[in-house]
DNA sequence: TACGTTTACGGCAACGTTAACAAGCAGCTA
DNA sequence: TAGCTGCTTGTTAACGTTGCCGTAAACGTA
């Protein structure tokens, strides 16, 4: 097989400059509709194809490539934006370039250095949990490099984003609690201290206000937790925990499908029976989750919705200089045989 | 900020040319020592990081970026397998393209020669099910770039792989049962076209016979199904047909767990207990497998080693010219409540 | 002294592309 | 007819880097 054709090879073959045939390829002006219809048929006989690695150089940033990290691909959720991500991509024939932060913003810190060197022309992130905004990605948007946030939100952030109402989705999963009869509704929540954990915790406690029922800070369990063998196990704690008070909690709202597996565990061993004596909402209808016994209610975030939005964004955001693109998915409640009590 | 230095702004610095820059850079001969140390001091003074934009167009390939292809991110197996490359690209300092064929050959085709356009300096492939190796893969050889083919063969394939040893999977999991004690085994099968349909209905077979059982094609049900959804349903209705036959089976060896989801289903739907009227065990160990009820014996394939040393053959491939690296995996069995009976 | 060899460096070209500027030519106006 | 205008094309430089070749100075050898 010969080597590529370039615009030189053009250019020889019609004996016009590489200057007309950029042109004429480029629909630029200036050009005689006769000389671009001959340089057109050429560049399909001798298969031209744009070098992207010259391009890149030229326009100093790589062409049509998006840098895009998330915690972790194995979680559910962060796999199905990625998928959401190539779709969209994939569409607009645009490279996603993929990194992980496996929840050091350390490691999150280099592999944005690492995609800014590489000359992406834009960054897809989902934040890790102590993610430095200032220090990690400032300096992108400092290059005036598109920036879309995803999943979770940073304090004060105000540029694109893409993320689940996690106030909503807890508040909706109270109510469910409620409404199916659960008087003593506790929360096993996660850190306070990061978006999605505060607004879940806010949701929760907005949730019961609203129904007029009390409060109780013993019902309020914080647990830590970065992966999902963990998740099981501090689910099981906090379980354990809630259920050696004077008055256990006769449901769980549990701030993921993972903490409530754990639940689920400490239900079995103990004779608890789900719903009937604990109902049980988990959040973001993990596939797991409707194999679960019994099936676990939760909230579906449509990971795949949030990550074509993103790319979109990150799209527009590249032509529109400084609008603003921001979504917030309401997630949905997903009724399963966790959390209604037979009549 | 400033803008980045280039080797042009350390030659002006100093008052040599850029190529002595380039030199001492690049730990060149033909240098003196005393200038070597000036230029790197300085270098290191203006943070000059090389351009790989330039580099690449210099050397006529992308520099350290290796494109990763799989059906799907969202199965479990291909996260993991996702996580190894990542890990060990990070630590090589390697960008992963990403890209997903969703089991579409004309897709895979597109990615890959989109992969190639960009200039990867290698290309790491799960191909997808119907995959055509001459027309999809044997160009990227042809350009001399390393390919690494993961998960899965191609018919004739000799170059660098890494896959799981489906044929002693499946003859494990099958001896497995004969030794607790279940008489008629089936197996739901995945397409003999492919290779892991075809070793592990050849491990199955083989298991039988060295354990003196005779093959009864009825046993053998081969189902059609690309995502897990599907799994679960082509489960479901090969369960049927079994449990139809005038002597149904005792036990299942299930070529995926997604399909083992099925056979749980249908179990419960119909009374059936496992593992004491029915025997289970699935393969590739899922995350679901050891939530399900009882948890699901299956067959660990630890593709997150796979990955590392996928990418690992790929690294040696670059400078060993022609030496094939070739790994085969033996899958792990797992034994879990679904394949022992009670004494 | 004369010549070859080594050491250390600089200049130029090239990778493929595009932007800015220059320029040729026809047609039109005064 | 001189000069202006608009249309079309070509020339040059630049993006940042490295490989090839050339060469001056220092050194060694007969």
């Amino acid at each position: 097989m010969n080597r590529r054709a370039k615009l030189k090879d053009i250019a020889e073959a019609l004996n016009v400059s590489i200057t007309t045939v950029s042109r004429a390829l480029n629909n630029k002006t200036d050009i005689n509709p006769t000389t671009k219809q001959s340089i057109l048929a050429m560049a399909k006989e001798l298969n031209y194809k744009p070098n992207n690695l010259a391009l890149s150089l030229r326009k100093s940033s790589t062409l049509n490539v998006v840098g895009v990290i998330v915690p972790h691909v194995k979680h559910y959720f962060f796999s199905t934006l990625l998928e959401g991500i190539m779709n969209s991509a994939h569409e607009m024939n645009y490279f996603v370039l993929l990194g992980e932060s496996l929840h050091s913003t350390d490691r999150e810190k280099k592999v944005l250095d690492d995609f800014s060197e590489h000359g992406v022309s834009g960054v897809l992130i989902a934040p890790c949990k102590h993610s430095d905004f200032n220090k990690n990605v400032l300096p992108i948007i400092h290059r005036r490099t598109p920036v879309v946030v995803m999943d979770r939100m940073y304090d004060n952030y105000n540029g694109n984003f893409v993320n689940t109402n996690d106030f909503k989705g807890a508040f909706e999963a109270v109510s469910h609690l409620v409404q199916s009869g659960y008087k003593r509704i506790a929360h096993i929540a996660s850190s306070d201290s990061w978006s999605i954990g505060h607004e879940r915790i806010k949701g929760y406690k907005e949730g019961l206000r609203q129904h007029g029922m009390p409060i109780d800070e013993n019902y309020l369990s914080i647990c830590n937790f970065n992966n999902k063998e963990e998740g099981a196990e501090e689910g099981y704690r906090a379980c354990h925990k809630l259920f050696s008070l004077k008055e256990p909690p006769d449901a769980i709202f549990s701030v993921t499908d993972d903490i409530a597996i754990g639940v689920y565990q400490y239900a079995q061993e103990n004779n608890i029976s789900i719903p009937n004596d604990l109902g049980v909402v988990g959040f973001s209808n993990s596939e797991i989750s409707k194999y679960l016994n019994p099936p676990l209610s939760t909230l579906e975030q449509n990971g795949k919705k949030m990550g074509e939005m993103a790319f979109d964004f990150f799209f527009r955001a590249l032509n529109a200089n400084g609008q603003i693109f921001q979504k917030s998915f309401k997630p949905e409640l997903i009724i399963r045989g966790s959390s209604v009590l037979p009549k």
